[in-house]
DNA sequence: GTCTATACACCGATAGAC
DNA sequence: GTCTATCGGTGTATAGAC
């Protein structure tokens, strides 16, 4: 008996071409918009006809399905973890919401997909849906760690989605609601009762 | 000489007609999605063949952009004036933010069309983002009256934005970010050094 | 001016040959 | 797994009836 092969070279080589159909897709997105992607140019990128990528994806929406999870693994793998963060709570939260709020402007179309129900008919699948969870998640144990209280959550999300929304969609290219993204962070801390940073002339800035 | 007759009756009609395609657009849109609004659906419903549509508008394009117009308009005629605000300033800031909370989040898609670039191609002209404008505009009167300074408008509507966004996308139906809007309000008033209410326990929540 | 009829190029999706 | 052929749909342009 040979048994089984330890990888499975077909599957490799599939989920390969999986992935290289999502880069064309996101790539397609950022130049014509998410809602603008056609699989027959997505198909024409990665050198097949339409039809053949749907031995990859049962349609287009599964498509999105992959595209959006793949984008929350990404944030979820690439965002600071709390040993990185700096020891003063404040400073911490802040430095994490710009992550966000940086990730999320650099690429308007993934932040639509990830974050709006934009697409008519698509609603992510559970799975794609988990490491959306897992980010949420790991928000809360941020939380725990800087002191904030757990259910200052759905706020605190509010704001930097806020944040991103209104960069994205009334001043694409600027910096206006970057700016505002320190002045709400301190807003949350203040109201969620986090202690004042040391007044070390740098840590608090600005108002009051 | 006659002159030209006081009313014209073949623009008015012609408005009228407009009035309705917008109606019936609007449905749809919120029936299967602001993005898969048909023409030939928006047709069939007001008892025209497709084609027709464009002695009303030059392109799909130019009717979401007349219903983008329409939706603003909407929102700065009908929102609470500052004189039947309370004068509590906290009281009125969080009557004002439950105002557009529940305009947005009535209506998903249009909340989609107004407040987010979500269709590919479609930028609002100058003309259509006029009523926009005197929204911002309003509300920044609105905090003169109320002591909030000017520069604190960008974090309102990111604020505001954000708990309309996060209820829309990932509570549809629900209340959780509802919840949120004292909270925010309370956070942002604050923030901007507004007074507290006078203690009268009752004074922030109800009808003042 | 308003509408119909027709046509075109494109879309997502499916069937079936190889 | 990939192809070709094709289906019913889309937005939109245009010619012409009334």
């Amino acid at each position: 008996m040979l048994g089984e092969p330890i990888k499975d070279r077909r599957a490799e080589r599939h989920e390969a071409t999986r992935a290289e159909i999502i880069d064309a897709a996101w790539a397609i997105a950022r130049e014509v918009g998410l809602a603008a992607i056609a699989l027959r140019e997505v198909a024409r990128r990665v050198g097949m006809q339409a039809p053949s990528l749907y031995s990859y994806f049962a349609s287009k929406n599964a498509m999105y399905d992959a595209m959006f999870a793949q984008a929350w693994s990404d944030i979820r793998d690439k965002k600071p973890s709390y040993d990185s963060l700096p020891t003063d709570p404040r400073a911490a939260i802040r430095q994490v919401a710009h992550y966000f709020f940086d990730w999320a402007v650099a690429d308007p179309a993934r932040y639509l997909l990830t974050s709006q129900r934009t697409i008519p008919g698509f609603e992510p699948s559970p799975e794609a849906y988990q490491p959306a969870v897992d980010v949420v998640n790991e928000t809360v144990e941020l939380f725990a760690h800087l002191g904030i209280p757990a259910d200052a959550l759905d706020l605190y999300t509010a704001l930097v989605a806020g944040l991103c929304a209104q960069q994205v969609a009334n001043d694409p290219g600027g910096d206006r609601w970057k700016k505002q993204v320190d002045p709400a962070m301190d807003a949350f801390c203040d109201y969620v009762g986090l202690p004042a940073s040391k007044p070390r002339r740098t840590s608090s800035r600005g108002k009051r």
